[in-house]
RNA sequence: GAGCCAUUAGCUCAGCUGGUAGAGCACCUGACUUUUAAUCAGGGUGUCCGGGGUUCGAGUCCCCGAUGGCUCACCA
């Protein structure tokens, strides 16, 4: 590149990839160098904000006439000779300014001339309203804070390569009013969680995410190594058993909001990290849990969205209590016609399952193919809350057997718009019980199932001290903001999702 | 992992049966002191995702690859 100055934009020594050899790059880059020229830093330092843009629109009444010193991001210019308006975003909004030649001075209203889209500036004015009823800032005074090198996305249209969107999040906050509201109300939904399990007496701890064995789903988990230690560790794939070695300890109410990481496949309704919600108490069981989802939830959704009616994707979900609450077996039998009450061995399970077109999964217990025949004929079509209860105790490693019924646990899962929400039961506290159950786990696994639970020996001896009988409740945090907010895609509620990285080194290389 | 679709200027997009790459916004030059998708007069700033191939000639056709989206599989 032979322009001048380009590789030494604003008297720094710096090097640029080819990618950012653009015309704007190179101009922005001599403003700066101009307006550094006249003893300005561009990059400034702290500015005192009286206001914000809406507090200023929405109070003009009282504010009227009254010097404010706002700070935000130049998002749209109008040039008119010897006056200039622009509008200025802040995290509440947009305001105009307005700036004239004679009110600032000519060399100030000169330096506005290198002033561009994008750059992030102070401002300080009168407040009045134009001619059209506009509220405006009068500038009396104005600093450059951040000089933006590149060009923004379109003003009209937005940034709406999702690729983009996703890789340069900053971006899409930036254009896009909407997505910046979707994150604050994601924030909101999780304090407003917190809230409500403070007010109930629950103590938010935080258990480890690196595990020597993972444990607590049936999950991929990722690997990772300790140096010093020289030995492998697992992400935490859920951090139930952790918590539950608290309620040994003697915490009645734990819960705790952090990621879990699981090794499997991204679609619209994975990622491979998400934030979950697990909470313990002692002495209560599934029954308080199922009650207790119910109210956190419809209380979520009233103190963030102001209603427990809210639209998703075009349907109408009502989360006023009380939810439908229906055996996993009962709800098979109403959408498939199977009785597995009546199905007394694994192969007839088999056979029930494939009679209506289902091809049961390998080994395929009679717990197995309850489940699987749920999920595949039923969960889709649960859009309304709904609480499944009597899971299988096959795939139930973890939660505590019925007394009458020793083939289900005393578990519920909660589905919304077909999807699982919620996963609570009363948990498995007989030490001989979860032995056998590991063990069960183990042959899986030795078969060659790698989803199976691993032998957790440390787990078990704290169960062999005694852990009061306890209600526990895990809550998919993405999945309940999706819903909340009506978004079908869990990239719209992670900031940055995971994406495979653009390949490198192709223009690397080349100036040198 | 499989199928389908997409990838063209900073952004949003057009580009037919193969014939020297276009628009709007943004940007640059000039005019303009109440505009608001400001306006007016000029100016295209490009590795058409990458690499091969067919062809006199490829953004366009063929093959391979990259990334993304959707569907499916996986994920109880």
């Amino acid at each position: 590149m032979d322009r001048p100055g380009a590789e030494n934009i604003a008297g720094q020594a710096c090097s640029f990839t080819n990618e950012d050899e653009n015309e704007t790059f190179y101009l922005r880059g001599l403003k700066l160098a101009q307006i550094r020229e006249k003893g300005i830093n561009p990059y400034g330092e702290r500015f005192e904000r009286t206001s914000l843009a809406e507090e200023i629109k929405e109070n003009y009444e009282i504010i009227q006439g009254q010097r404010v010193a706002v700070a935000g991001r130049l998002m749209a210019k109008r040039g008119h000779g010897k006056a200039t308006f622009a509008d200025l975003q802040d995290l509440s909004g947009r305001i105009q300014i307005y700036l004239r030649s004679n009110e600032i001075g000519e060399e100030a209203y000169a330096l506005f001339g290198k002033v561009d889209l994008g750059d992030i500036l102070g401002v300080e004015g009168s407040v009045f309203k134009t001619r059209l009823g506009e509220v405006t800032i009068a500038v009396q005074r104005f600093v450059i804070l951040s000089k933006c090198l590149r060009t923004l996305p379109e003003k009209w249209h937005g940034l709406k390569d999702i690729e983009l969107r996703y890789r340069q999040r900053y971006l899409d906050l930036i254009v896009n009013p909407d997505v910046k509201k979707t994150f604050i109300i994601r924030s909101k939904i999780i304090q407003a969680v917190r809230r409500f399990l403070e007010n109930r007496g629950f103590l938010e701890v935080e258990t480890p995410m690196m595990h020597p064995i993972p444990g607590g789903a049936a999950a991929r988990p990722f690997i990772t190594h300790h140096n010093t230690l020289d030995i492998d560790l697992y992400l935490r794939i859920a951090p139930e058993l952790y918590l539950k070695r608290l309620l040994v300890g003697g915490f009645e109410k734990v819960y705790e909001i952090n990621r879990n990481f699981r090794n499997e496949g991204i679609s619209t309704k994975h990622n491979p990290e998400f934030t979950m919600l697990e909470l313990y108490q002692a002495y209560a069981d599934y029954v308080d849990m199922m009650n207790l989802t119910e109210e956190l939830l419809h209380n979520v959704a009233v103190e963030v969205l102001g209603s427990a009616k809210i639209d998703c994707e075009g349907q109408e979900i009502d989360l006023s209590p009380s939810w439908k609450i229906i055996p996993m077996s009962e709800a098979v039998k109403e959408y498939t016609g199977l009785d597995f009450n009546e199905i007394n061995s694994d192969g007839e399970a088999v056979r029930a399952a494939e009679e209506i077109g289902l091809e049961a999964e390998k080994p395929g217990t009679w717990g197995t193919v309850l489940n699987q025949v749920f999920e595949e004929r039923v969960e889709p079509k649960l859009i309304q809350p709904t609480f499944i209860i009597d899971y299988p105790v096959d795939i139930s490693p973890l939660a505590k057997r019925k007394e009458n019924e020793p083939r289900l646990t005393s578990r519920f899962e909660l589905f919304i718009m077909g999807r699982e929400i919620a996963n609570a039961f009363s948990e498995l506290n007989d030490p001989i019980d979860q032995r056998m159950r590991f063990e069960e786990q183990a042959k899986k696994r030795l078969a060659g199932d790698d989803l199976s639970h691993m032998m957790d020996e440390d787990y078990l001896r704290a169960l062999e001290y005694g852990m009061p009988p306890a209600g526990g409740l895990g809550i998919g945090i993405d999945r309940l903001v999706m819903i909340l907010t009506g978004l079908s895609s869990i990239r719209d509620i992670i900031l940055f999702p995971i994406l495979k990285p653009k390949e490198q080194g192709s223009h690397e290389n080349k100036d040198l």
